[in-house]
DNA sequence: TTGAAAGCGCTAACAA
DNA sequence: TTGTTAGCGCTTTCAA
């Protein structure tokens, strides 16, 4: 099969008698090529299976690829942005790669680098654990847009995320409004910036929701550590704990499914000895089997959304830009009410 | 911040007093360097921050790059290949780039296509829509190893799966052994050369085992279609048939919970009305409020077998190499046996 | 409107 | 052991 002889820009310059440069201005819809000579390329394109060499392009024009670097390919969330960024980057002719950083800083670091030896047009992180002045340093050398990744202030690359402060604050006041009062949080814990991490912002709204409601002396943040390096004991020792709450609210539907099957392990009747409500409204929760209320995000905007940003950037917008979307709490059988007294 | 100046071979070159090309040998650990030209080049690197451009590389070399094309990142088994085939990549100095061809042959075959042209240095397809043909023609431009699909005739390119057919085989072998005899599959439905599909063979399991038992008159293989295209209904249409069977294996774990969520919905009690046996042994299968017995392939295991066939490839195999994985069966509350009668 | 030619950063013959 | 140099396939001045 034709062996390894795969067309080049000469080749088909040659086979449509014109210039190597006249072929390369039809490949990128410069100006200044007549008619019968675009046709007379493109014939030959496309006669030749022609595809330019990325790599080539890449050395002195763009890739159009655009990487997207998210943490965990098992949060049931990523699938959502990943298919709006697609979304977006494929109506402007972008393609779309994808790294695992793993939760790790190192390694996520490494792969961003590894990205930029690529000659990627622009970068997507989800849920970066780089600082905001790293990412500050990447992103002098290319585009660079955070996903759930609060950077208000930076002024170096733009922010997408759902206005979780907001959303926590709802959750927690929809729980309030069912007559609870000893409403803990489960969040993660973390040694450096929290404030960049959605979880942060999650608390903070748990927080405004309880004060809000003079509840402060019931505040109860439970901080668990990182996912990978975590024993899925946590929930059993969280209800272990003398003075239970009557409702949780955690910063993740994973983490809540997993208190939901402690609780019921130890033969907690739910939701009416416990009402949680989780985040992400991921399909696992929604099965009936589960049913876990959970506040919604729409992934697929937010990617919508970074992507957008993004190729603002790579047009050449330099000022920043940072947006909040709005949420939605989806109730569930996971949450009851209580009686006050 | 030392502004768009990153440092090239010949900064690193200058640098260090020498030439291009014995920066470029000590960079590709190429024979014929000595130790102290070998010293002084990777201070200046050290120094520069230098990092080799990949396009550049690609114009001449390798990449050090392995594409993986999956066909959907929500199937809870692909990230498990991805951790087995980034484990084996990782410790030979390989970087991984995933592309999602979300089911859809053209789609895929624009990703092929798409990482060819960034001159990946190998691919893996992971449960690939292509037909055999297809790949063997792109197997001629570079190596490639199929994950989840079998070809175990093809001699263009290497396949690594599990055995699917022996462990559906041995899961209805298990519901007989139960008591069961009115047992079922179901499956999904494709036009085109089923036969390179895991469902196909775990469906010859399924009748080799029903026929093994004397139960041919109770073979039912019910057909789902695409998973992007089909309604959530099917699971109650397929309990609302006259004869139901008393089990069902399932070729995926995601379309087993759906089956368990409409008997549950119409009031059936699991597993006393109806057993169940799923495919992948899913996290989410295995929550406790599910319960789902299934077939364990151990996808890590799978993903590291498919990367070593890669390299070996990479490194200039030519014959080809087809691998079958042993599976283990992962009993839960979904399965109770039947009194014979 | 078209084409010739320089050069992007690297690798790999080949020469010294 | 080291360096010189010719490309890889493309984009992009600059001339024609």
């Amino acid at each position: 099969m034709g062996k390894n002889t795969r067309a080049t820009i000469k080749t088909v310059a040659a086979d449509a008698g014109v210039s190597v440069s006249a072929v390369s201005k039809v490949l990128r819809n410069a100006y200044g090529v007549s008619e019968s000579l675009r046709e007379k390329v493109e014939a030959s394109i496309e006669k030749l299976g022609y595809r330019p060499n990325t790599a080539a392009r890449a050395m002195r024009g763009k890739t159009y690829t655009i990487g997207i670097l998210v943490p965990d390919l098992r949060n049931p969330f990523v699938p959502d942005l990943i298919d709006g960024i697609r979304e977006a980057s494929d109506a402007a002719g972008y393609r779309v790669m994808i790294g695992v950083g793993r939760a790790d800083r190192g390694n996520e670091r490494d792969l961003v680098n590894s990205m930029m030896d690529q000659q990627m047009d622009g970068l997507v992180l989800v849920g970066s654990h780089l600082s905001p002045e790293e990412i500050a340093k990447f992103a002098h050398q290319l585009p660079i847009v955070c996903l759930a990744f609060h950077a208000e202030g930076a002024t170096d690359f733009d922010t997408v995320n759902a206005d979780d402060a907001t959303a926590a604050q709802h959750a927690v006041e929809h729980l309030i409004a069912e007559g609870h009062r000893r409403i803990s949080m489960v969040t993660l814990d973390t040694i450096k910036s929290p404030e960049n991490h959605v979880f942060y912002h999650r608390e903070q709204g748990y927080r405004a929701a309880m004060r809000g409601a003079g509840l402060d002396e019931f505040i109860d943040v439970h901080r668990l550590s990182d996912p990978i390096r975590r024993t899925n004991d946590w929930a059993h020792d969280f209800l272990k704990r003398p003075q239970q709450p009557t409702a949780v609210f955690c910063w993740s539907d994973l983490d809540a499914i997993q208190l939901m099957t402690a609780a019921e392990q130890i033969g907690l009747s739910l939701p009416a000895e416990l009402s949680i409500i989780g985040f992400d409204n991921s399909s696992i929760g929604g099965l009936l089997q589960i049913g876990l209320s959970s506040v919604d995000q729409n992934g697929f905007e937010l990617g919508l959304g970074a992507t957008e940003a993004l190729l603002g950037r790579i047009s050449g917008r330099s000022s920043a830009l940072h947006t909040l979307f709005k949420t939605k709490l989806v109730l569930r059988k996971s949450v009851a009410g209580v009686s006050q007294d």
